[in-house]
DNA sequence: TGACAAACCGACCGGTCGGTATGGAGGATG
DNA sequence: CATCCTCCATACCGACCGGTCGGTTTGTCA
C-alpha cells in the first residue's frame, strides 16, 4: 500500500513541475524577470501553456518560487562550504570564494541576485527581500565581529556598517561585471573585491 | 535680422524636446527602461505620440539621448564639486558627498545609474556604458593614487583595484538602498560606505 | 494675404503579452 | 466496463506594446 493521493515515484506531475522550475530559473537568469516571456519558458520547458497553468497560478507566483527556492540553495551551499574553517576570517574568505563558485558551476545561481534587484523595484517581494539582504547582513556582521575577537580584524571598524558595505560592494560587483564582461570577469572582480576588504579589515602591523 | 533656421528665443520645438527629455529622465528614473511605456511618456509630457516621433526616431533613442545627457550633468557636478578642494582625500569625500546630494535634490539623477544596468543587459549600451564605468574607475583610481602621495592613504593598496572596489559598492549600495527603502536610507548607506572606505583607506597609526 | 515648412495630432497597425476556456489522453478505482 | 482525477494540449482572449501615417495647426517670411 502506498502513500494516498501522490503516487510516489513514478510521479510525472512532479517532474513537469521541477522541469518547468529549472527552466525558469536558468531564463531568469539570462535575462531577467521582464526579459523572459511565458511563451519562453513554455517554450524552452517542451510544454505548453496548459501544463504551465496547472502547476503554476501566475508567471509572477513561479518567479517567487524561483527566488526562494535558489535563495535556499545558496544559503545550504554557504553553510556547508563555512563548516571546516575555524577562523572567522578564513569563513569570510570562502564565503567569497563560494558566492565565485556557484556563479560559475550554475549558471541559474545568479537567479537570486537579479530577481532580488529586479523584483523589488516592482515591490512584489518586499518583505522576502528584506529578510535576504538582513540575514546577508548579518551573516557576515557575525563574521567579522568573530575576526575581530580573534585578532584577525581591525577594531576601529563597526562589524555592521562593514558588514553592509560588503555585502553592497558584492551586489554591485556582480552589477558591473554583467555590464561589463557578462560576468566573464566576475570572479577577477570578486578576488579584488576579496583583497580590498581583506587589507581593510588587516589588523595594523 | 536674426539666425537663419533655428530662431533663437521662442523655439516651441527645442521646448518640446527638452520637455519630453526631462519628463521622460524623470520617469526612467522612478521605474526604469521597460517599466516605462512610450504611452506613459506621452501622456506625462501632455503631448501626442505624433510630437514625440517627431522629435525622436524610437524609444531607445530617447534612452541612450537621456543617459547620455545625465551623465555630462553628473560629470560636470562632480568636477565643480572638487574643485575647492587640495587634498585627494578631501575630494574622495566630496565625491561621494556629491552622489549623495544628486540623488536628493534631483529625482531624475539615478535614471544614470538605473539605464547603465538595465540597458547594459540588453547589449545595447555596451560601448557608451563602458566608457562610462571606466571614466569612474579612472577618477577614483587618480584620487586614491594621490592621496597615497600625500600620505593620507596606506600604501599597500592597489589603486586601481581598491577604486574599482568603491565604484562598484556605491553602486550596489544604490540597489540595495532602492531594494530595501526605496532610496530613502541612502544618504545613510553612502555615509556608512564612505565610513568603511576612510577606515580602509586610513593610513595605519 | 498666401505659400511653405516646422510642429503637432490621434487613429490605427501588426505583434506580443499574461492569462483563460475547453477538451482529451491515460492511469487508478469502483 | 464505467467513472473519476491528474496532467497536459489547443485555441483563443483582451490589453497593451512600440511604431506609422495622413492630415491639421502654428509660426515665418515674401
Amino acid at each position: 500500500m502506498q502513500a494516498r493521493g501522490a503516487t510516489a515515484a513514478t510521479d510525472r506531475g512532479e517532474i513537469s513541475r521541477r522541469h518547468i522550475l529549472n527552466t525558469a530559473a536558468l531564463a531568469f537568469a539570462e535575462n531577467g524577470y521582464n526579459g523572459v516571456s511565458l511563451n519562453d519558458i513554455v517554450r524552452d520547458t517542451g510544454l505548453t501553456k496548459g501544463a504551465f497553468y496547472f502547476h503554476f497560478p501566475s508567471k509572477e507566483a513561479l518567479a517567487l518560487e524561483v527566488f526562494g527556492t535558489k535563495q535556499l540553495d545558496w544559503q545550504a551551499a554557504i553553510a556547508e562550504r563555512l563548516a571546516p574553517y575555524e577562523r572567522a576570517i578564513d569563513r569570510l574568505n570562502a564565503m567569497l570564494d563560494c558566492g565565485c563558485e556557484m556563479y560559475e558551476t550554475d549558471a541559474s545561481a545568479r537567479v537570486v541576485g537579479r530577481l532580488c534587484v529586479e523584483l523589488s523595484r516592482e515591490r512584489k517581494l518586499a518583505p522576502r527581500l528584506t529578510v535576504y539582504l538582513k540575514t546577508w547582513f548579518e551573516m557576515v556582521t557575525d563574521l567579522i565581529r568573530a575576526a575581530q575577537d580573534e585578532g584577525d580584524a581591525r577594531t576601529d571598524l563597526d562589524p555592521r556598517l562593514s558588514a553592509e558595505t560588503i555585502v553592497s560592494a558584492f551586489i554591485g560587483v556582480e552589477q558591473v561585471s554583467d555590464a561589463l564582461t557578462e560576468l566573464g570577469d566576475f570572479r577577477a572582480r570578486i578576488e579584488k573585491l576579496r583583497t580590498f576588504v581583506m587589507a581593510a579589515l588587516r589588523p595594523c602591523p
